[in-house]
DNA sequence: TTAACAGGTCAACGCTGTTGACATAAGGTT
DNA sequence: AACCTTATGTCAACAGCGTTGACCTGTTAA
């Protein structure tokens, strides 16, 4: 265990490094995001980081207890910026089908970190302001305790799954990601119909659908049984 | 570049290692996913494959051009385990659900590999051999080609990004894990009813729904709405 | 003015994937 | 049966990784 970082209600002294930086966490948070974004998922090293901050590497661990710690930090950041470009209106399944949407691109604008990141409970505010806003739609919009919970829960960890899973598409390193796109073409597309009769008849629309996320479909999918399942509930409490 | 490699077909002459074992792509492939399995994902290293295997660490790249290859590998003959198992019943609806479940259950068997592997394309027989099956069902139960694709994407990107998402929680090292567990009663539960109305309202369901896996229930979503749709087209083709 | 100590720096650890050079046994050819 | 080619196992080395303990120094509270 690293006892090193003091919480950071606590700190006071503020030392500059070497070349005159004042270090912090949300400098050290929007550094690593940068790194991540200009030069990919590899260049988030503690060198590197320590390097593009000008401080020394192992400065870092007077903020984070260790590389996860950081990650984690990351993660809420990613949340919270979601979050606050985020404008609902009122109509649950339009709210929510945006939000998704939006968690979904802002994965894919910084794919490195949502890579990492996605699958964390990270139990920061940004999290919780998080979960307490879809769980206000879902109730506003008539469901059920239980049933709230059951739609947040797919919900949210549909969308955190797409993003993860579009995201590490989107960080492959450039040749490997290259040579997924065309195995659709050089791979799939060219099978005889013979041996595989039903990729051949679809292959134009495999090539073609395959490039492009799923997510919108399968959100749009969710969200209309979500709204049928509403409809029978409604039903059920007016007879 | 790696040009090491020679492929599997042209392969004749076995030379056996110092400890007398005969290496193959398959003994490989398989002595990797029971490292995976049995200590998890930080044990799959070059050098400790190596040692598992009997032989120099450095033998594997004789069949494999780099970590990235031998991934895909173990990701292909994942997939063709878990189609081994499946036996489709003629219910396309029943059938899906089954093959999602199976997916899903089989990636948290290896959770290490299925996070390293999920969102990848590998091209590979066995990854062939589960496209043309899902297709198969699909255009079996009267889905016209482009509606098809697009749901067997959405259902196959799903069950890969949940399996992922789940996959990693599993696969994280166990202080982790178990923190993360505590976050929803630690955290969440005791979050004040002024300030997060709707956490405080539902937490009693949330800690106990956030514990298992949201997939089963976002499975179900997504076929409900499919199957919907089935009906609204087989509506038209009548009318 | 001074004493405490937060926090920046430095050197070192054991680990990683990967490469080039080398050694040798398998197996087709003669 | 001897030979030659070459597939393939081995070895040493490289650069880079996260992390730690020891050290040093500027900031701040008293």
């Amino acid at each position: 265990m690293n006892d090193r970082v003091v919480p950071p209600t606590a700190r006071r002294r503020r030392r500059p490094t070497k070349t005159g930086v004042v270090l912090s966490e949300e400098l050290i948070v929007e550094t690593a995001l940068r790194l991540l974004k200009e030069h990919g998922a590899d260049a988030l090293t503690v060198r590197r980081l320590g390097l593009a901050l000008g401080a020394d590497p192992t400065a870092l661990y007077r903020y984070f207890r260790d590389t996860d710690d950081l990650l984690l930090a990351i993660a809420d950041e990613l949340i919270g910026r979601t979050l606050r470009t985020w404008r609902p209106t009122g109509d649950w399944r339009a709210d929510l089908r945006d939000l998704g949407l939006r968690m979904h691109a802002d994965s894919l604008a910084h794919p490195q970190a949502a890579v990492l990141s996605s699958y964390r409970v990270t139990g920061r505010v940004h999290e919780i302001e998080a979960v307490e806003t879809i769980l206000g739609v879902l109730r506003g919009a008539g469901f059920p305790d239980p049933e709230a919970v059951r739609i947040y829960h797919a919900f949210v960890d549909q969308a955190l799954a797409f993003a993860a899973l579009d995201a590490a598409s989107v960080a492959l390193p450039r040749p490997a990601r290259e040579a997924e796109a065309d195995v659709w073409r050089a791979t799939y597309a060219r099978l005889p119909a013979d041996s595989h009769p039903h990729i051949a008849a679809t292959a134009r629309h495999l090539v073609a659908d395959m490039r492009r996320s799923a997510y919108p479909a399968a959100l749009d999918l969710l969200l209309t049984a979500a709204a049928a399942r509403l409809a029978e509930i409604e039903g059920q409490r007016t007879t």
